[in-house]
RNA sequence: GGCGCCGUAACCGAGAGGCACAGGUGCGGGAUUGCAAAUCCCGAUACCCGGGUUCGAAUCCCGGCGGCGCCUCCA
């Protein structure tokens, strides 16, 4: 599959049309995603935005591209401080609590870690050297110990501001406000440094005490670790505008090129139960509380099971039927595992017919696997192509009950492989699928076993009001035992 | 109000001129099962409305209606 070459088209939002994706060196993806704001847990909004670029990430891996992933952490902003002030601790300590709780949130989910994840805090002298150049250009300016960038000067001479989220200049003119206290000469400018007020954290500056501004930092670091043009660019919609206008126009600004960013790839919002997450609505959804009810492959699954474009209404019903599907991927590729030691049949001309149509089956979902995925990732549809075979799988088992024929089980273990594969790219974890649940405590393990054995005698001595007992109360427990031709099984609800 | 996206079965959700075989969840019937579960088979239900273009429209165009996002907090 590595040496598969295919091109890839990609939805731009600068272009508004699905374009090939183009990096500057070939198979070599500069991409930068925004991160997060650590001022409060990772919510399952965020699960899905980066679970989608992960994918794609693997995605572009597997076909043999190098991605440089670059997610920064924006350790310092107004909703940091606000939020340290109320619990009485410092922005630092604040952000570096939420950036531990997060970075355990990201490997629970199973998401590959980003190769660089700069701190802005960590940034400020490229910062302030940043919006130095912006000032010496003409492209900023100081007023009163902020320091903003000038939408007016930048437009006479790159004329692009607006076209990245859809806008002209006299709409966002009219939507624009000044906060008070901001200093701007025009509503539409935008802070580069912010002035310290009392109480709140700075850095030393030649505009005096203050920090970066909210967009500033994702140019810097995006230039400074990617350099440019940057292949890609991607976060979820909301953040078009202001946030990528803003980082566009400065980004240019300061390195004179035009685009900065080839590709700009956002994803969806997720909203819960038809409402958008937020604190007033009391909805939000922190991912480790969903990481309790659900596995990451089930949310892997409900986050890739919709075009990564689209939005993503979160519901306890969706989540259970996303659960319900990896149950499905489980089971066949389970009992696929146990092909090799079912009892094998003389190969005839029908079996020999049947396994090819089989390793057809594979081949060609696949392929259209694939081309799914390099068609503006949808991974909706590709979902769909490994469906078609685990129903393969599942139809001819059940078919062939009273054995398999050689070439029968090379083929199941064929699209056993093709599955695997197909999910791996996706970043879905196959073993944790085919491996059966296990009890940390090895005394509960041991009475869990006893138990269903002690079931098994009853079920033999034909106590089925007690064996039935049993199943009911481990069900009570949220246990749910199986009775299949090799034995009972167990796992969780 | 401006800009953008969207409306496909009970629900979720692909498809974008050529028979609605996507796929998933759920539901009904059957097989299997001591009974369940799991699995298989069969089944039901869908292109928001109205015009237009076309031999042919879910798909393209126009107009409605409805929903969502953004319009300086946002992943």
């Amino acid at each position: 599959m590595k040496q598969k070459n295919f091109t890839i088209r990609l939805y731009n939002t600068l272009t508004k049309r699905k374009e090939p994706l183009h990096p500057r060196t070939e198979k070599v993806l500069h991409m930068y995603v925004c991160g997060l704001t650590p001022y409060d847990s990772m919510h399952i909004g965020h699960a899905r935005t980066f679970t989608i670029f992960d994918a794609f990430r693997r995605f572009l891996e597997h076909l043999g591209w190098t991605v440089i992933h670059v997610q920064n952490w924006t350790d310092i902003d107004d909703k940091i401080i606000q939020r340290a002030n109320e619990k009485g601790c410092s922005s630092s300590e604040l952000a570096e609590d939420y950036i531990a709780e997060a970075m355990t949130d990201w490997q629970n989910l199973g998401l590959c870690p980003p190769h660089i994840m700069p701190r802005v805090t960590d940034h400020i002298p490229e910062i302030i050297q940043s919006i130095g150049e912006l000032i010496n250009g003409g492209y900023a300016y100081q007023a009163d110990g902020d320091v903003y960038f000038s939408v007016a000067r930048y437009q006479n001479e790159f004329g692009d501001y607006g076209d990245l989220s859809g806008q002209n200049l006299e709409e966002i003119q009219a939507g624009a406000r000044v906060e008070p206290g901001e200093h701007k000469r025009n509503p539409i400018d935008f802070a580069l440094w912010k002035r310290a007020k009392e109480g709140e954290p700075f850095w030393d500056s030649p505009w005096g005490r203050g920090r970066p501004g909210w967009h500033i930092e994702c140019s810097v670091m995006s230039l400074k670790y990617l350099g440019h043009p940057i292949d890609l660019h991607g976060a979820a919609v909301e953040l078009t505008f202001p946030h990528h206008e803003n980082e566009k126009a400065q980004s240019q600004a300061l390195v004179r090129v035009q685009p900065v960013v080839r590709h700009w790839m956002h994803c969806g919002v997720l909203n819960v139960a038809g409402d958008k997450m937020s604190k007033s609505l009391g909805n939000i959804i922190p991912l480790s509380e969903a990481l309790k009810k659900s596995g990451p492959n089930d949310l892997r699954l409900l986050f890739l099971s919709t075009h990564y474009r689209s939005p993503l209404n979160y519901t306890d019903d969706l989540m259970a039927g996303a659960r319900a599907s990896v149950r499905r991927l489980s089971e066949a590729l389970t009992q696929v595992l146990q092909v090799p030691s079912q009892p094998t049949k003389e190969e005839d001309t029908t079996s020999s017919k049947k396994s090819i149509s089989l390793f057809q089956l594979g081949h060609q979902s696949t392929d259209l696997f694939y081309q799914a995925l390099a068609d503006d990732f949808n991974t909706a549809e590709a979902l769909g192509y490994v469906f078609r075979m685990v129903g393969g799988i599942l139809t001819t088992l059940a078919l062939e009950r009273e054995g398999l024929s050689p070439r029968q089980k090379e083929a199941l273990l064929f699209l056993f492989g093709k599955i695997k594969s197909c999910l791996t790219v996706l970043g879905f974890d196959v073993d944790q699928m085919v491996t059966p649940p296990v009890i940390q405590d090895e005394m509960a393990q041991d009475l869990m076993t006893l138990l269903i054995e002690l079931r098994q005698k009853l079920r033999a001595e034909k106590l089925f009001s007690l064996a039935d007992w049993i199943r009911s109360s481990l069900g009570e427990k949220g246990i749910i035992l199986e009775d299949g031709p090799e034995g009972t099984r167990w796992r969780r609800k």
